[in-house]
DNA sequence: GCCGTTTTCGGCCCGACTGTTTTCAGTCG
């Protein structure tokens, strides 16, 4: 059967052709393709088994729509997506991958030239015949030629890990930050909706000041390597990786609306702009104001102009227009957590495990300093080759961590674990040696590659285990590097609703697992989750917002995160979960000892 | 192609920058 997300990128391929085939890629036709894919891509039901008429009523999905996708899914493919297909093969619409080109222009260089490809292409600029077409010049030529050099370090696919952009646009906001005039500089789009890979980097600046000097000083600056737009309000350029990077400048009472427009999403900020025009009013960049008077009605921050439309202010993991709109306008947006809300660090390494930095007095002082009530110390364990820690150790460990506690008398100590899970589910040592432990975390660190049935069932078999109070980033993933262990989804929130088990939000930038798909999945089940720094020095610890971003993408109410609750709460649940199963844990205890 | 208590036709989000032009089209975000 056809998932929903291969029946999305079936109509999103429609719309790339059709707007060859309109010459715009905001024709209307191709923007509602876009509309009925985006909410397919979003529908929680499987769209492959809606009956035409089930189907219209989605919205964006007309008659016309559901009718291809009824044709799609009965016959394996569509009519006018095969006959587009045939007039514009792959090489040609691979020509508007290339900068600078779009429909029009891929179009009218096919017609007048011959062109159908990005060799093509090469020649033609080659021979100089572009420069002769009518509304084409040298200069548009020239840049052609970069753009394509381009396409090989960066272009429009790649779309680099969080944890890259992030980087680079906390770098450009800092430097930014010492320009004369300049009130503030912080990092939009993508980027600020906590999306796993980033397409821009995209900065928006405030500056009471001359604002063609901060974009001098931001073309200027060490990580570019080419200027792509230099202008007073409206500047990009391109890294050496290939990133592009945009920087908008605007005055101080126009930052709300700046940063809504800047942080998109594309399809929140549509929804938005038509909903003031309902009311009688544009929103743009600079205001919400009257159509006709011109009158601003909001602009300074992003609060007044959402109230203005009737909205609470939607926190920017939540934008992508889907329900996040009509939750606002209804008052039901999910209660999330705040890092003020933390009240704990439950995934933390010192240097006993082999990858850790910082000593476990140094880690615990840290914690302390951020007014942390409990601490779960979680060392690797000993079936970790390189870096886990052996018994003797662990129980020297908990000495030290005894002797500690006195010197803590408000945050309480948990001596843990990162137990290895098994190839068949089991965690390290055995279940005495485990019932010592006041905290565990149980990870997968090896067989990646084992099938979907068998990854979740080793899962769950971990779930079960009275010494696993949560299970440390579920899917192993590494952004941009690894991708997850195969997982079945549904399976894995139905064992950590029976066992209580919770389910980590590991806060590293490259992990930030479960992923929001995962998080998103339970949002109307009783699972719980903790949010783990997973950190291996003192200054790790500060990922915490991470975690805490990555919640709010996942739409996780602040309730269902055990770590913010009060140290009494917490204290409870950990001790229910390791008492409860307790014929499980004699069972084990017997295999053990015969 | 979709949509609708101002509608079944006539709308459909907004603006900057570039290169080519004397007022705009194309592209992009």
């Amino acid at each position: 059967m056809l998932s929903n997300s291969e029946i999305a990128s079936h109509l999103y391929e429609l719309a790339r052709l059709s707007a060859l085939a309109d010459g715009s890629n905001n024709a209307f036709r191709v923007r509602a393709y876009e509309d009925a894919a985006r909410s397919i891509d979003g529908a929680t039901e499987p769209v492959a088994e809606m009956s035409e008429s089930a189907l219209t009523g989605l919205k964006g999905v007309g008659k016309s729509t559901a009718s291809k996708i009824r044709e799609l899914v009965e016959g394996g493919s569509i009519a006018k997506l095969e006959e587009l297909r045939k007039e514009f093969p792959p090489d040609f619409v691979e020509l508007t991958r290339v900068p600078g080109v779009g429909p029009k222009t891929a179009v009218q260089l096919r017609d007048a030239l011959g062109v159908s490809s990005v060799e093509d292409l090469k020649a033609a600029i080659a021979a100089e015949s572009i420069r002769e077409l009518p509304g084409f010049g040298a200069r548009t030529e020239e840049n052609l030629a970069r753009s394509i050099e381009r396409l090989g370090i960066g272009g429009k696919e790649r779309r680099p890990p969080i944890i890259e952009a992030m980087r680079t646009a906390l770098e450009v906001c800092q430097a930014l930050m010492t320009v004369d005039g300049v009130q503030r500089a912080e990092p939009m789009g993508s980027l600020r909706r906590f999306r796993e890979t980033i397409g821009d980097v995209d900065v928006l600046v405030v500056s009471t000041g001359d604002h063609q000097a901060v974009a001098d000083r931001f073309v200027e600056l060490p990580v570019v390597n080419e200027v792509v737009d230099y202008g007073a309000r409206k500047s990009a350029v391109l890294s050496a990786s290939g990133m592009r990077i945009d920087l908008r400048v605007v005055e101080p009472d126009q930052w709300g609306s700046a940063a809504i427009y800047f942080t998109g999403s594309k399809a929140h900020n549509i929804h938005l702009r038509q909903m003031a025009l309902d009311r009688g009013w544009t929103l743009s960049e600079y205001a919400l104001a009257e159509i006709d008077t011109e009158k601003v009605i909001a602009s300074k921050t992003e609060e007044e102009v959402y109230a203005a439309l009737g909205l609470a202010w939607v926190p920017p993991e939540l934008r992508e227009d889907s329900g996040d709109i009509e939750a606002a306008r209804d008052g039901t947006l999910p209660a999330l957590a705040e890092v003020k809300h933390l009240r704990g660090d439950l995934h933390v390494h010192t240097s006993l495990s082999g990858d850790g930095r910082d000593r476990l007095e140094d880690m615990v002082q840290a914690a302390a300093d951020r007014k942390y009530l409990y601490l779960g110390i979680t060392d690797h364990a000993e079936d970790l080759a390189i870096n886990g820690a052996s018994r003797r150790q662990m129980l020297a460990q908990r000495t030290k961590i005894e002797a500690l506690q006195g010197q803590y008398p408000e945050m309480r100590l948990l001596h843990g674990a990162e137990l290895n899970i098994g190839r068949d589910g089991s965690v390290d040592y055995d279940a005495d040696f485990l019932s010592g432990f006041g905290w565990g975390v149980a990870s997968v660190h090896s067989l990646f590659d084992l099938d979907r049935a068998k990854q979740t069932e080793r899962i769950v078999t971990a779930m079960r285990d009275p010494a696993v109070n949560a299970i440390g980033h579920l899917t192993g993933r590494r952004i941009g590097k690894r991708p997850g262990i195969e997982l079945d989804v549904d399976a894995v929130l139905d064992a950590a609703e029976e066992t209580g088990c919770a389910i980590e939000i590991n806060c590293h930038l490259d992990r930030l697992d479960a992923p929001a798909e995962v998080l998103l999945r339970a949002r109307d089940r009783d699972v719980l989750f903790v949010i783990g720094t997973d950190a291996h020095d003192v200054g790790e610890l500060r990922n915490a917002v991470w975690g805490i971003h990555q919640s709010h993408r996942g739409w996780v109410e602040r309730s269902k995160i055990v770590n913010t609750w009060t140290q009494a709460k917490f204290l409870k649940w950990v001790g229910e979960k390791r008492m409860a199963n307790s014929e499980w844990q004699v069972a084990r205890l017997r295999e053990a000892n015969p």
